[in-house]
RNA sequence: GUCGGCCGGUGGAAGGUCGCUCCCUGUCAUUUCGGCGGGGAGAGGAAAGUCCGAGCACCACUGAACCACGGUGGUGGGUAACGCCCACCGUCCUGCAUAGCCUUUGGCGAAGCAGGAUAGGGAAAGUGCCACAGAAAAUAUACCGCCCUCCGAAGCCGGAUACUGCGUAGCCUCCGGCAAAGCAGUAUGGCGAAGGGGGGUAAGGGUGAAAAGGUGCGGUAAGAGCGCACCGCGACGAUGGUAACAUCGUCGGCUUGGUAAACCCCACCGGGUGCAAGGUCAAGCAGCGAUUAUGACGCGGUUCAGGUCUUAUGAUCGCGGGUAGGCCGCUUCCGUAUGGAGAGCUCGUCAGCGAUGGCGGGUCAAGACAGAUGGCCUUCGCCCCGCCUCCGGAAAGUCCGCCGGGGACGGGGAACAGAACUCGGCUUACAGCCGGUCGACCGGG
RNA sequence: UGGGGAAUAGUGUAACGGUAGCACGACUGACUCUGAAUCAGUUAGUCAAGGUUCAAAUCCUUGUUCCCCAA
């Protein structure tokens, strides 16, 4: 599965997203923050929100794109049926290897809880 | 050549691969959404700040004008418009620098030249403020000072008179007395330091950011635009210029300091809110209406059936407003189309000092909505550092080394910053490179 | 995204354009055997840059940071 990160593997509505900072579940590391909640579609869909103490928006569109990619890239080690947002701590240093490190890390987390 | 200021330009290029957004299109499925392919387009000079001006939309008022509030402010031009831009004018600053002046290794410096800054209407319409210091901070005043005049203790002066004292020539009656001269004092008189009264004056004094036109000569009791010359100011006139204004002449003697980015006055401009504007479709909940079913109260003498009115509940249908949410606005507009329109972009040409405009050709160019334009890699170009090497120069017996230029290898760096309704400006941020201009320093001819 | 406001010692707040105060705090000293309280003294500031003005915390312009409103 080496498909795309189109419309529909993104989370859009306003509404789903406060759903998934309610219900889900979080868990982080010294980088990233991951909140996950099941969905009742067969696929894994992302949100990446970033704060505006992240900089300026060149900085904070550069911090999301990595994030859409490293997730784009390793998304068929990730549990299926499931919304993920992720949230990037400030002033940490941020690459694709290591995105996708706390990815795996923090999924697998969440799945024993 | 180096450094710095100002202005203008530029803001890396090409490719591979995996992805993203929109448009067109083929095919599959299909109420839509969509899946798999093909083609095309995809961040900036500031996209930023949101400081001005417009378009567009809604609301309010519906003429104009006045009032209030806010904004702008030299002149002319450009522009759809502007608080923007261009040119010019005035003022100020810096540098050079001539005439000239001075205390002459030097300093000051009118005119002039070059560069830069400039929110620059009105201060004799009115009000306010100008701390401290200072006599006085704005209808001038009079502290010190200078001058005139009056009084004037001490003192000085001169001569006349009067008186008193001393006093000598001389006279007598020579103990003694008288006494012209002369001397001294007092009174009347004059001058008059200190001081006081009245008046003139604003040259000088210290203070202050700023001191009542400036400098010089005359003049005067002392002084003063009191008079004169030059400069400054104001009024009038002439000339040049579209105008701001400039130059010249005559007159006024000159009374009016600064501050309007203090209130204010004058002229001009401005209705308000902003795409989360606004429009449209519309779940759900609530409301209303119609039909129908059931129940309850009442109605026509009683009972039953039926009817009717009111009411409750359920179902179906409909209605208007409209929430969540979707779509449009929204990617240049109109039109089926040839095409037309557009403060659109770009190239050329013409007009203009220039901003800009006319004409002709080409072109239509991102459109997201938790928010696309990215990840990894290769090559080239630019800059810096290290090392190796080549050429030239100075020097030298030679090498190392020094200066300038070129090449190869390795390592590192590349700013500020991301469209969100759309334009025109302004402001702010910005590595490196290129060009122009000005200044300082160094070197060569 | 659009609109509105604020910034003064470490903290909370005053101040007609004319010497930046006040309270709490901190520090030093005195008092006490020691501490607290009290007394005396010291410290430290106008958000940044530029302009207007003789003079700016105050007036004007630009920027920075923070807060509020509208979903």
């Amino acid at each position: 599965m080496r498909a795309g990160l189109g419309k529909a593997d993104r989370i859009k509505k306003r509404s789903e997203i406060m759903r998934i900072f309610r219900r889900g579940r979080s868990a982080s590391d010294g980088r990233l923050r991951l909140i996950a909640l099941n969905n009742s579609i067969d696929r894994r869909r992302m949100a990446v929100v970033v704060s505006r103490r992240h900089g300026n928006a060149v900085r904070r569109n550069r911090i999301k794109r990595l994030c859409r990619e490293a997730f784009r890239t390793c998304r068929g080690d990730l549990p299926e049926s499931f919304d993920y947002i992720l949230k990037p701590k400030v002033g940490s240093e941020l690459n694709i290897e290591l995105i996708q490190e706390s990815l795996r890390n923090l999924a697998g987390r969440i799945i024993k809880l």
